[in-house]
DNA sequence: ATGGGTGCAAATCCTTTGCATCTGC
DNA sequence: GCAGATGCAAAGGATTTGCACCCAT
């Protein structure tokens, strides 16, 4: 399943992982292009097709207007701040019960793959602010 | 809050709730446009927004490239089918423990407000295909 | 030489905006 | 008459695609 990455390929996923913060395919092609100048922004969206099918990196399709990106690929639910947009991972020791899951999943005759659990709230600095 | 609706607003309303395939923005435009020919595209999205803000419909913003919108306004999940990508909602009577939710939000110091969750399998009928 | 990966520009899709007009009060 | 709502066309932003080229096998 997971094939070799190729040199692009490889740089994409080390700023992935190494950004923290969620990044837009933009953001990612910012930061690849000082590592490999002659990128395309369509090779990083050709790119990121790839990992998320190999399995690589998760794509986190909700929230605004543009995908971002999870280096992160373990079960593990986000909190959106309702007033900043930031987005926090959810450790995955403190998910949700996953009996719980399983049996609404059960009442709607679905045959449970994965879920996305997104908590919205303000987050700790914009309580702060107020 | 719910400040009354002009005729406009109304068909969209009633479109959104009698419409239980969560529509697009698109599709509650086509059927409006069978009632008030003239109304405009960019009516429709001006319409919904309002009608979100005023606690009308709710949109979905998760899943694939455009919103959809749910006449539905009480607290329910959904699931989506990674087959057929057909969305589903959960009733509110099942919905995930709140202790549970409460709990987690607490560990990543949010002031919960909301919260979606979303489950992805095979639906019922995708099932009953293979 | 062959197939996949690439860069670039153009195209596409969804959504928003500018602006002149229309509406209800 | 005014403020808000509307239609239309144009603009905008994110993502995809066509195509010729390049590279590794």
């Amino acid at each position: 399943m997971k094939e070799t990455l190729n040199t692009n390929a490889q740089a994409v996923l080390d700023v992935v992982r190494s950004t923290h913060n969620h990044p837009t395919a933009l953001e990612i092609y910012e930061t690849v292009k000082t590592l490999r100048p002659h990128i395309g922004l369509a090779s990083i969206y050709r790119i990121l097709h790839r990992l998320v099918e190999q399995g690589y990196v998760k794509e986190l399709g909700h929230n605004e207007d543009s995908s971002r990106y999870d280096g992160r690929v373990d079960r593990h639910d986000h909190a959106i701040c309702t007033e900043c947009g930031k987005l926090l991972d959810i450790p995955a020791e403190i998910s949700l019960s996953q009996d719980n899951l399983r049996a609404v999943a059960k009442t709607v005759d679905i045959e449970l793959s994965s879920h996305e659990v997104l908590l919205y709230g303000r987050c700790a600095s914009c309580q702060a602010l107020s």
